[in-house]
DNA sequence: ACCAGATTGTTTGGTGCCGAATAGTAGTGT
DNA sequence: ACACTACTATTCGGCACCAAACAATCTGGT
């Protein structure tokens, strides 16, 4: 194993040791903290990487991407549903979809059927830029894995999964 | 395996396979992008859950009490070395550490030997409040990550410390 | 001693984000 | 027909967030 590599693994672990050391007898479970909070990093590093990367050259932001993104692939969505799609409330959604019919890169219109309705689809313009972000995107996600090989890459992808399960079955309650 | 499980995988590797079919032609890497993607969907639906759960009887942010944490863990830290440890900007930190002064949760103290400097310390009502909302986050932690035996937390949080360790690589250039 | 450049924390402007309150619309029961 | 409830999207207030501009301070070279 190169030098590198595990010298970046001591110093989180020993990060985790730490916290071990600190919080000595409020008890904790250290192996789930440590997972959970590598998700967290994880997750920050990566789509902080892409705003900057990727998607600020695009005056886009990962909200604004994500969404488009669902758009591209799923078609056009009445709101309430993209909005749980993304993982945004339906307050955030009224916003960056102001943002995004600014742009001109999607629009809404009234569901006839009923008038409290409004179904979100991309125009021409936002079908183009995501056409064209979405590889610089898929770019970034093979190079964050290029260290893993193609059974770990799906194993992360299980794992996480079943974490994401876990919380969902919280959440119903 | 519980049938209620597989519904699940399913529903989500369904997604991955529509992706594919909708953006034929591009040529992309379908087992990085299901890796990557389930980090952001984990990610945000961990953090909302506890801040449903547990941050919001308190009145903290995901940030602020991360900021308690890291103060609580390592001591107090001069405000650069405090806003990137937590991984925000240093203008974000200056927001979040006047509402946690306004709660009395932690302070700020200048530097003598260098009055450009500003150091940050955790007040007993700050240390009280870690130490009683700590538990009540790791308890989220264990539940979430119940579903994982104690190698697949370990393989998760390695899988996920080798991702970190390739994005920091790539903001480095 | 001085100045040019680097460093540090704050301010500013614009967006994102949530939860609660609101207005408008639909459905349901009487 | 009417009221009552449920639902949908928007608005609003407050905090978080970043990047860029800024003011104060320090450092190194001359």
């Amino acid at each position: 194993m190169p030098r590198a590599f595990a010298a970046g693994d001591e110093e989180l672990v020993e990060a985790e040791r730490l916290i071990g050391a600190q919080m000595a007898g409020l008890d904790l479970d250290l192996l789930s903290m440590a997972a959970v909070s590598n998700i967290f990093r994880t997750a920050t590093a990566v789509r902080k990487h892409m705003e900057r990367a990727v998607l600020k050259s695009h005056s886009l932001s990962w909200s604004a991407f994500v969404i488009l993104f669902v758009l591209r692939i799923w078609g056009k969505q009445e709101s309430r549903v993209l909005a749980a799609e993304v993982g945004v409330s339906g307050g955030t959604l009224t916003g960056v979809l102001d943002t995004l019919e600014r742009k001109g890169l999607a629009s809404r219109h009234p569901v006839t059927s009923d008038r409290r309705r409004v179904e979100v689809v991309l125009t021409n313009a936002g079908t183009r830029v995501v056409n064209e972000v979405m590889p610089a995107i898929n770019s970034v996600e093979s190079r964050v894995t290029g260290g893993l090989d193609e059974d770990e890459k799906e194993m992360l992808a299980r794992l996480l999964r079943k974490v994401l399960r876990s919380v969902e079955e919280l959440d119903e309650r």
